[in-house]
RNA sequence: CGGGGUGUGGCGCAGCUUGGUAGCGCAUCUGCUUUGGGAGCAGAGGGUCGCAGGUUCAAAUCCUGUCACCCCGACCA
């Protein structure tokens, strides 16, 4: 079904006639989905849900898929990587040695076969990847090496939706670069990076890229590529001059120390009953109230306490102060504690400490500060709290904050000079507004949906795996590896969340599931005959061609469908052909007439015009 | 895993309160009419009412249990 050039008319287009076309059309929304990419595709025929997350593919979605694949297929061949393909079904020892049997956890599909032996549905390949690779290379004149397949992977997600977007069962493009050292994995990054750009290029499909954290993967550099939109599940920021972010990798600017010589004394004050932020900076505002301005949440230093859980399973407090007007982002909090994970702190955590006065936490008993205290019971120093602070509390800053005891806040609490922390934390939301790490300007926040991660993987999996060669002076040495993947299921379905109207998908010309789809109204046989003959033409001259020639069927049924199914152009021969004229109209947009002897001919112009547009 | 909700022909739903012949729209099939924006008339086929147990002369409906699915929050292409 390949794109064959009209040019070229090397090869005959694909006719579709929708009289026996496997497909039906929806009137109605199926009712479980949300998002216009899964209400579309399935209305309009394209998938059908086999179980929660998992999808059946109907011709016209597979045909749209191919097309998809093929890019990537064309970009991925033309940065010389090569095409293998892995049993999706896989042993579980591979996934033992790296630890990931178990770090898995419940995402994995495990199952076992009849000798109870246990096997996975991969959820990704590296392992499958590296230990190839090591079973026949084993020379630095060996690499660099790019080696990439197009695979069903399985994850059992806690929460399949939005369709495609979050399915269980989905393909995915997955490349590994194998490098003996880390120049030649910063090439192989950048080639597959630039791969990437053109890939989305030529889909027709608006992109970010935003840098990101590694997370549990390891590893050095890692960016996503984000398909902007309001149903994405990544918040992402950006600035105007070109920055560009996971929130999650946002790292806060820092503002210049204040001089603080002329703060006054810090001093205790009666603020009660202001358990919570709001109910300070009304209690403030009324009994201590500043000359010069109101009190505001940002002139307070909110201390949350959490518990912090290692991989390992030991759990430690850890208190982190930020300003009383910021909340914690849990995604950033995580991925600065990572691999730890945190969690909220119990009732038995604060018993545990006395000297945590719920609503009244205070720099007084954390940290460095927390060390000097001495337990009036045991007479020992107590085991002070870690306290983190949030990277804009500098020193020289004025805080209101919690005394560590009921109904009393200090005022005028200036960092460094009356209390310090064990070191700053990126935990804090980040905001519309904010600076920009690189000085390009105030973020704004956006939602994207994430269609490709690309990162160094470093040599994570080839320690684990013990993937190494020669190097040129015959030592062995550890390859290091990037690992590169796009979600081509989920490509498909931001394709369509991008490229919709209310009345039906509108699929760039390079995937839609044909170039040109041909109505015929009314009842004469002439009409059918002389439809016919421009579906025909078109199919010789390499268009691809959807001709709906069902008969019986009324004129709005066919517009409709037409409408729904999303191929940007459509023949309508009908009653002008009286007039030995038919309409020519894109999916959005004004049709004009044309003579019947010159359909064809116009039609493989306005194809040719459209492919050539992108790619 | 926490919260909310729903299970009735292929799809969308009513019926349940107050037990008594399973219904409507779309889709499908037949016939006639209709043919430029989801046609009309007439007829037809298709349902273990999620599952199990209980109450009852009688259960889609009441009771108990169970399973599944969907939606909102913590993970990822």
């Amino acid at each position: 079904m390949s794109i064959a050039s009209p040019r070229s008319a090397a090869r005959r287009g694909d006719l579709l006639r929708l009289s026996s076309l496997f497909v039906r059309t929806l009137r109605e929304d199926p009712v479980d989905a949300e998002v216009a990419s899964h209400r579309l595709l399935v209305r309009a025929g394209y998938i059908r849900r086999a179980a929660p997350g998992v999808y059946s593919w109907l011709p016209l979605g597979l045909r749209v898929l191919a097309k998809v694949e093929a890019v990537v297929r064309e970009e991925m061949n033309a940065i010389g990587a090569q095409e293998v393909h892995f049993p999706a079904l896989l042993p579980r020892e591979p996934y033992e040695a790296t630890g990931r049997w178990s770090e898995y956890g419940p995402n994995l599909f495990r199952l076992q076969d009849r000798k109870q032996a246990d096997y996975l549905l991969a959820p990704t390949h590296e392992e499958m990847f590296t230990l190839l690779v090591k079973d026949l290379y084993s020379s630095y004149k060996d690499l660099p090496l790019a080696l990439y397949q197009v695979q069903t992977k399985y994850r059992d997600e806690a929460r399949p939706r939005a369709g495609l977007i979050r399915g269980r069962e989905f393909i995915m493009k997955d490349a590994y670069s194998f490098d003996i050292d880390d120049e030649g994995l910063a090439q192989a990054y950048e080639r597959q990076r630039g791969a990437y750009q053109r890939i989305f290029e030529r889909l027709g499909l608006d992109f970010v890229i935003v840098s990101a954290t590694s997370g549990a993967m390891g590893g050095s550099r890692s960016e996503e590529f984000l398909s902007p939109s309001p149903i994405g599940e990544d918040t992402f920021v950006r600035s105007a001059g070109g920055y560009a972010a996971n929130v999650e990798a946002v790292v806060t600017t820092v503002p210049d120390p204040v001089p603080s010589d002329d703060a006054p004394a810090a001093h205790v004050e009666d603020t009660p009953d202001t358990p919570t932020i709001a109910t300070l900076v009304d209690v403030a505002n009324s009994a201590h109230a500043r000359p010069d301005r109101a009190w505001t949440a940002a002139d307070t230093l909110k201390n949350v306490v959490l518990a912090v859980r290692q991989p390992d399973g030991s759990r430690e407090l850890l208190v982190v102060g930020l300003p009383g007007d910021r909340e914690v982002d849990v995604k950033r909090l995580e991925a600065a504690l990572a691999p730890a994970e945190a969690e909220p702190a119990t009732d038995a955590d604060f018993a545990a400490h006395p000297e945590l006065v719920k609503g009244y936490i205070g720099p007084g008993v954390l940290g460095p500060q927390g060390k000097q205290l001495i337990d009036a019971e045991t007479g020992e120093p107590r085991s002070a709290i870690r306290y983190l602070l949030d990277p804009r509390v500098v020193a020289g800053t004025r805080w209101i904050t919690g005394a560590d005891a009921p109904g009393k806040h200090v005022f005028d609490l200036v960092a460094e000079r009356d209390f310090t922390a064990d070191g700053t934390i990126e935990a804090a939301e980040v905001r519309a507004g904010d600076p920009a790490p690189d000085g390009s300007g105030p973020l704004e926040l956006a939602r994207g949906i994430e269609i490709g991660h690309i990162f160094q993987l470093g040599r994570k999996y080839a320690e684990a795996l013990d993937l190494k060669v020669l190097d040129p002076n015959g030592k062995q040495t550890v390859v290091t590896m990037g690992s590169y993947g796009i979600g081509v299921t989920r490509v498909l379905a931001a394709l369509a969340e991008a490229h919709h109207d209310d009345r039906g998908l509108a699929w760039p010309a390079h995937v839609a599931p044909a170039h040109v789809h041909v109505v015929a109204t009314g009842k004469g046989a002439e009409v059918f005959d002389a439809a016919a003959d421009i579906a025909e033409g078109l199919a010789d001259r390499g268009v691809e061609v959807i001709y709906d020639d069902r008969p019986k069927v009324s004129p709005g049924v066919k517009f409709k469908d037409a409408e729904l199914f999303g191929v940007p152009l459509l023949v309508v021969v009908g009653r002008g052909l009286a007039d030995g004229v038919v309409e020519v109209r894109p999916r959005a947009g004004d049709a004009v007439q044309v003579a019947v002897a010159e359909a064809v001919t116009t039609v493989v112009d306005r194809v040719e015009e459209m492919l050539s547009r992108n790619g």
